[in-house]
DNA sequence: TATAAATCGGACTAATTTAGTCCGCGTTTA
DNA sequence: TAAACGCGGACTAAATTAGTCCGATTTATA
């Protein structure tokens, strides 16, 4: 339990490899993908997703691709773990507020502020932690 | 996502219940899932697991069901988790070691890190936090 | 001693989430 | 204008999680 998504993992080895490059240099999905034997359209969501967040910044048209914003490395992982993947949330009650069973449940609060706890740990890794 | 699953939330709403009784009386699934709302086949299931696991006891036959383990607070939640859902890890290569991208994987050093801390900050959260 | 109430655990189905693919579109380079 | 690239929606496939069913065993009690 626990993991993160493969979209996640490959969006990790993206960022990295890239900043592994010369600053400004592009990198596209075709070579990322190749690079390190990873689907193509499935690593191209999470570039696409990582644009959209502004981790990183698109490069279009042909020789185009992908170029890594400089300060993306202060981003903490619960940031990024919540942008690609949604909440981090050990129940759904922490998230949503029409959990079914939350009248009789007797776990809802220890189990919230647990998780406060756990975003907290995660906001205190930053993605450097990861990529450098 | 970092969801806790359902057996796992049942399996927590049961041991919070059976300690707010008496000590030494018996709890049997049906009233359990009734009071709570909850799945009854289900909650059989983590009930069966946590008794193979020493967390509470099996008091078989007609009258029969669970006693709570009285020093079972004293478990992580680290512990607790992985008995019910399997190890925490953020990637499978923290527990296997056939990784199919492995070789070209230039993040599993950094999360493996990252995943002990993670274990750690839960090896630090009891049982009892929750369930008192 | 028969019956009912309970756990045990395996096998099964259903629902949900994750993984991966496909394709038509817009943009830019050459 | 053709090729190389990202965009994003729609789709299918695979895996995991949730939930159900049932036959077997144990024990209390009528
Ligand atoms: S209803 Fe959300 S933890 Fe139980
Ligand atoms: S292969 Fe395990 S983290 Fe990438």
């Amino acid at each position: 339990m626990m993991k993160i998504t493969k979209k996640t993992e490959y969006a990790l080895i993206a960022l990295k490899y890239m900043q592994s490059l010369e600053s400004g240099s592009v990198a596209n999905t075709t070579e990322l993908s190749e690079r390190h034997s990873i689907p193509r359209e499935l690593l191209a969501k999470a570039m696409q997703q990582m644009a959209r967040s502004g981790f990183i910044q698109t490069v279009s048209g042909a020789k185009g691709g992908y170029k890594i914003n400089s300060d993306f490395t202060q981003i903490s992982m619960d940031s990024f773990l919540e942008i690609m993947e949604g909440p981090l949330s050990l129940v759904i009650c922490t998230e949503e507020h029409d959990c079914p069973i939350q009248e009789s449940c007797n776990i809802s609060k220890p189990l919230n502020t647990i998780n406060a706890k756990m975003k907290l740990f995660f906001s205190n890794i930053s993605l450097a932690e990861i990529t450098s």
